[in-house]
DNA sequence: GCAACATATGAACAGTTGCTCACATATTCA
DNA sequence: TGAATATGTGAGCAACTGTTCATATGTTGC
C-alpha cells in the first residue's frame, strides 16, 4: 500500500473525502475531554459497580450491607467503591465503625436511563 | 469472623439492616438488564470507540476516513467498529469498495451529553 | 490494654482487552 | 484474468482489570 504521509498508511478515500475529514476534526471536542469521558464509561462498564450504584440510589448502605445484598465479600466491594469514589459517583459519611456511602452525582439514573432505552430497542 | 451463611462472611449491620437490604433487593433489576447495562457502557469505556462514535454524529465516513481522523491503522479502525456494531450503536453501508459507517443509535448524544454533565462539574 | 468488629489495602493471579501483523476477502478496472 | 484498492479477521502480545487472600487500620466496649 501506497505511504501517503511519514507515518500511517492512507488509502485514496482521504483525499476524495478531504473536507468532511477536515471539518469533523475541527468539531471533534479535545482529546482530553474524550479520554475523561471514556474513563467515566469505564467505570460503569462492570455488573458489580452497575450494581452497587443502582443499589445505591434506592437507599444509602454500609458496606457490609452491599455484599450481602450482591453475595460479594467485603473486599471486593470495598474495592469497588474505591473506585466509584475516586470517580465521583459515590461519597461516604463514617458513623462509628460504619462507613455508610451514597450516590454522589445526579446523572447517574439519566445515564442508566438513556443506556436502558437503548438496550431496550 | 463469624459465618451466618452456608457461603460468605457476614457482619452484623446486616442483621441491624436487614429490612433496608430486602428492600433494595426487591427493588433491584433483573441481573441479565444490569449485565447488559454494564456491557454497553463497557463499548462506552474505551477512548478509541468514543473518538469513533464523536466523529459519526458529525458525518457518516468510511473506514480509512475514520482512521486518518484519528491517526490510527485501519486494521485497529476495523476491529473497533466490529465491536460498535455488534452493540448496535452504528450501522454501515457498501458502496463498491467503500463501506460507509453511520450512528444507529439516538441515544448516542445524549449519553454524551449526561457524561459530560458528570466530568464538568 | 485487648478482643471483636467494620473497613481498607497491597500482592498475586486469572481473565480480558486493544493493538499490531500477516493474510484473507471483496470490489473495480484495465 | 490480474493488479490495485478497501475492508475484515485470526493469532499473538503487552497492558489492564476484578477478585481473592492475608493483613493493616480504625473504632467500640469491656
Amino acid at each position: 500500500m501506497v505511504k501517503k504521509n511519514d507515518s500511517l498508511e492512507r488509502c485514496f478515500c482521504d483525499v476524495i473525502h478531504e473536507d468532511v475529514v477536515r471539518k469533523v476534526k475541527s468539531k471533534m471536542p479535545k482529546e482530553e475531554t474524550l479520554y475523561d469521558l471514556a474513563e467515566l464509561f469505564k467505570v460503569f462498564g462492570d455488573s458489580t459497580r452497575i450494581k452497587i450504584l443502582w443499589a445505591l440510589e434506592e437507599a444509602e448502605m454500609c458496606v457490609c450491607d452491599i455484599a450481602a445484598l450482591l453475595n460479594m465479600t467485603q473486599s471486593a466491594i470495598s474495592h469497588q467503591l474505591r473506585v466509584l469514589k475516586q470517580a465521583k459517583l459515590v461519597k461516604n459519611r463514617k458513623e462509628g465503625k460504619v462507613v455508610y456511602y451514597s450516590l454522589d452525582d445526579e446523572h447517574v439514573r439519566a445515564i442508566f436511563q438513556q443506556g436502558l432505552a437503548h438496550i431496550n430497542e
